[in-house]
RNA sequence: CGCGGGGUAGAGCAGUUGGUAGCUCGUCGGGCUCAUAACCCGGAGGUCGGGGGUUCAAGUCCCUCCCCCGCAACCA
């Protein structure tokens, strides 16, 4: 018979920047359901892979002084490393530099042009030329600028554009008539009311302004922008459209594309409206899972909490890590992560629970039987009945739940037979058992239950725990084909094998002494980072480490100065915003400043004199360009917020002053 | 009224169609000694964000208010 295929992917990952401890997050959950789906009999595809192309890498190249590909290819072959280090089993890596890559985009392409799916025309703009910002016609008040309430203009800019309005009902009836092809189902809610019903504009699908992507093989000045380039890869590496597409007809359509939550919207609405227009089958479904929240809020490099995967990997295991994050990040929501929580579930969880349970089991085996397994000759249905029941239904439990794609409840219910374990163990008090000889045949079958019940464990765990189910078997002395799905029918185990005692599976973690020894390296960490943070990003290109102290002539080169506030008020669109307008000497100037949150009636702050960093480079931001920093003190409180406070100059000097 | 997700024991979370408020960790007490000071049992701890309503009965349904988070071209 034909094995049932199973085709699942990650997103492919930008090679800006090293990979952080959410993309192995989704990738270690890929992971564990292709390995399961292996496990239990599934012809399995399991495709992750790196998004290459775009503005940013251009510009890091050249920051670096190194070609894009250089760049990238240094950077990819960290995240292949990663994955090896991290037991990932993916059968395919996919580069969007790739030549398959290139070729089927650019054919994709063209084939979308040339039925008219893709047009060319340009941003038709009414653009506010002191704001240098386009405005959509609904967008303006009374013809003009909403920000600003000058005249606009119309201005128009080169680019293709991907009809995707034309296949907008089609989906939104493809979403209602296929409720599982969102998951979670909330999010199908929420593509629903913010993006399709309000109806869906074109996308733009190529730029002009940077050369370091997929080349429009018709039209040289142009290459393919983003999504058209990324989502593709998905078909691209199983040969789709290309001489050879055996694996896209045998694995097409994707059975689960699992996706972080913020990019749910680009795989619901424009990768399945791209493969309408192809004429393809849409994927099954598309999976967004939550974020590892850090304590404290989201990963930041400013934070200086950013967490690196290959660091937990090599201080706790790479075991340790796949279990925490399959275990603690809920179905579809958001999980914390935090050092403590980490270091508690490796030892309640696998040091406690797990690995004492097969340390206790293999060393009464050792002890009283001679390192022999005995057999079950003496039942004792009140004991055993329900211990071999749970084992027994447990295989199917678990199938249902990763059906589901619910991997946390699934680990669950492998603990609920580790629980019971430990439990029988203390019902059937075997020590006691051991002082009298006549209950000999009683012992041996309390032990075969446990080491039998441990095999259950082991193989179940396959997936998740690929490092440690072989060392459980190692230990116990399981033999391979004792180890497969198939096997697990209580009282498969034979009598007679041989127990080896080993290396605790998981050492138990001194919590106090390592959460100091982790905030000392964290405070070093953090240090580093802040001092490299504050250079310029020009200045940052070079990779080695960043010095403590800033030169004289650096310092210099920060221009700050008084200003006074003539005018401050919010930004509208914005909830975070303030907009400053400064006297700073004879000039006046714009500033946006993120401090809304403490200064809500901005009113208040008008006459009063701060100090701006004068000379940044203008940054547009909601569609004004600001010009220069204001400089505020910030703090952590008790309940951990940052406060943020202008520093205001009580004394009387006159705006325009130098600051040095 | 932009959209969405939340507010349940010290922390993190479950609570399907309304019917005794649960789980994990921590904490306190007890048991056991095979085991990685691990394991097992028990206790304490909650006016389920506030207010109003429907009902014999509301964490659950309705109304209203408050707070947190995410997203939306937004922290220089």
């Amino acid at each position: 018979m034909e094995k049932k295929t199973f085709y699942i992917t990650t997103p492919i990952y930008y090679p800006s920047d090293k990979l952080h401890i959410g993309h192995s997050y989704t990738t270690v959950a890929a992971d564990a359901i292709a390995r399961y789906k292996r496990l239990t009999g599934h012809d399995v595809y399991f495709l992750t892979g790196s998004d290459e192309h775009g503005q940013k890498i251009e510009r890091k190249a050249k920051e670096r002084g190194v070609t894009p590909q250089k760049y990238v290819d240094d950077i990819v072959d960290t995240f292949k490393s990663l994955w090896k280090l991290m037991n990932i089993s993916n059968d395919g890596f996919v580069r969007t530099t790739d030549d398959y890559h290139v070729k089927a985009v650019q054919k994709i392409f063209k084939k979308l042009y040339e039925q008219g799916d893709i047009y060319k025309s340009s941003y038709k703009g009414h653009y506010c030329t002191p704001c240098e910002s386009f405005w959509l016609e609904r967008q303006l008040k009374d013809g003009c600028c909403p920000d600003c309430g000058r005249p606009v203009e119309l201005v128009e800019e080169e680019s293709y554009f991907f009809k995707m309005s034309k296949y907008a009902d089609r989906l939104i009836q493809y979403i209602e008539d296929h409720p599982e092809f969102i998951q979670p189902p909330s999010r199908t809610n929420e593509m629903l009311n913010n993006f399709l019903r309000p109806g869906l504009e074109d996308l733009c699908v190529s730029r002009t302004s940077f050369k370091w992507g997929i080349p429009v093989d018709f039209d040289e000045k142009h290459v393919v922008y983003v999504w058209l380039d990324a989502l593709s890869n998905y078909i691209t590496k199983l040969g789709f459209y290309s001489d050879d597409d055996s694996l896209y007809k045998k694995y097409w359509p994707a059975d689960v594309h699992l996706v972080g939550k913020e990019i749910v919207r680009f795989h619901t609405i424009i990768w399945p409206i791209m493969l309408m227009a192809l004429g393809e089958p849409l994927p099954k479904q598309v999976f967004g899972h939550g974020w590892l929240v850090l304590e404290g809020g989201k990963m930041s490099k400013s934070k200086g909490n950013v967490v690196d995967p290959v660091k937990l990997c090599n201080r706790y295991g790479v075991d340790a890590i796949r279990y925490f994050l399959l275990r603690e990040v809920p179905f579809g929501s958001d999980g914390v992560f935090s050092n403590e929580a980490l270091i508690y579930r490796i030892n309640s969880d696998l040091a406690n629970d797990l690995g004492n349970l097969l340390s206790r089991t293999v060393a009464m085996i050792d002890k009283y039987f001679g390192g022999l397994i005995p057999a079950p000759t003496c039942l004792n249905a009140e004991q055993d009945d329900a211990l071999i029941a749970l084992a027994n239904g447990l295989p199917a439990q678990v199938e249902q739940f990763m059906n589901e794609l619910k991997i946390p409840e699934a680990l669950e219910s492998i603990w609920s037979l580790i629980n019971a374990c430990n439990k029988y163990i203390d019902i059937t008090t075997p020590w006691t058992l051991a002082k009298d000889e006549a209950n000999r045949n009683r012992l041996g079958t309390v032990l075969y239950n446990l080491a039998e019940s441990l095999r259950f464990v082991g193989v179940l765990l396959l997936p998740y725990l690929p490092d440690t189910a072989p060392k459980l078997f190692a230990q116990l002395g399981v033999p391979a084909e004792l180890t497969t799905i198939s096997t697990l029918s209580f009282g498969k185990l034979p009598k007679g094998i041989v127990v080896h005692k080993g290396e605790a599976l998981f050492p138990r973690i001194d919590i106090k002494k390592e959460l100091e020894a982790l905030a000392e390296e964290t405070l070093a960490a953090k240090a580093a980072t802040e001092t490299s943070n504050h250079v310029p990003a020009e200045a940052k290109a070079p990779q080695k480490v960043e010095p403590q102290y800033i030169e004289f002539d650096d310092f210099l080169k920060v221009q700050m100065k008084v200003a006074l506030v003539l005018d401050c008020r919010f930004v509208e669109k914005s909830k975070k915003l303030l907009n400053f307008t400064l006297q700073v000497g004879n000039e006046t100037r714009t500033i946006l400043s993120g401090i809304r949150k403490w200064y809500p009636e901005p009113e208040a702050l008008i006459g009063k004199n701060v100090i701006i960093a004068a000379n940044l480079m203008p940054r547009m931001i909601c569609g004004i360009e600001s010009n220069g920093m204001i400089l505020s003190a910030a703090a952590e409180t008790e309940d951990g917020e940052t406060l943020s406070m202008l520093t205001t100059m009580t004394d009387d000097f006159k705006d325009g002053s130098e600051i040095c």
